[in-house]
DNA sequence: GTAATGATCTCT
DNA sequence: GAGATCATTACC
């Protein structure tokens, strides 16, 4: 079933919590999320939406349940996920998730997921409650322990603990720096 | 118009 | 530890 818009418009880390264990799907391919991050708004200097919105993070401060895509360092795309309600700032940048089906070779890491699932800049914007690429509870709940970190390769604001991850889960990118 | 920078990954 | 590689951003 896939996740209501409600679920989206809430505050970003409770998102970004709840978002462990769920189920991310592009056409045949599906995986479950092991590890996010929060990225706040404006109050967030790590954040793109901490400077107020730009062309290319307007759809952070739009309607939640929205894909945020982005490509980092010239060879990798981001995906995340809009929160908060229309008009305020924050996403969750899904960082690492465990291949379900239809998912070859995936290694660790938010540009790998993204070419993984073959996500691209056409997805900017994209709608998750319908379409193509869509989030989904899990078939059958499952326990786990949540645990929290800083964020990993950012420089500014890199101590705030906003990192969650699923502990013990073999997909999860890495451990922090220290 | 020009220059700096970055929510990464792979190889050495 | 360094290079690849380019869209976005800030500044002139």
């Amino acid at each position: 079933m896939r996740l209501p818009r409600s679920f989206y418009a809430r505050p970003t880390v409770e998102v970004a919590r709840d978002l462990l264990g769920k189920v991310i799907r592009h056409g045949a391919a599906s995986a479950r999320i092991v590890e996010t991050e929060a990225y706040l708004g404006t109050d967030d200097a790590a954040a793109h939406s901490a400077r107020g919105p730009t062309p290319r993070t307007t759809v952070i401060f739009g309607a939640p349940g929205r894909a945020y895509v982005y490509l980092i360092y010239g060879m990798h795309y981001c995906l995340n996920v809009v929160a908060e309600r229309e008009g305020v700032a924050g996403c969750v940048l899904i960082r690492a998730a465990e291949p379900l089906a239809g998912v070859i070779h995936l290694s660790n890491g938010p540009g790998k997921l993204t070419r993984a699932l073959g996500i691209t800049l056409e997805h900017y914007g994209a709608d998750l409650t319908r379409g193509p690429l869509t989030i989904h509870a899990p078939a059958s709940d499952e326990k786990f322990d949540i645990a929290t970190s800083p964020r990993i390769g950012i420089n500014k604001a890199a101590d705030l603990p906003l990192r969650f991850f699923i502990r013990g889960n073999s997909f999860v990118s890495r451990e922090p720096r220290r």
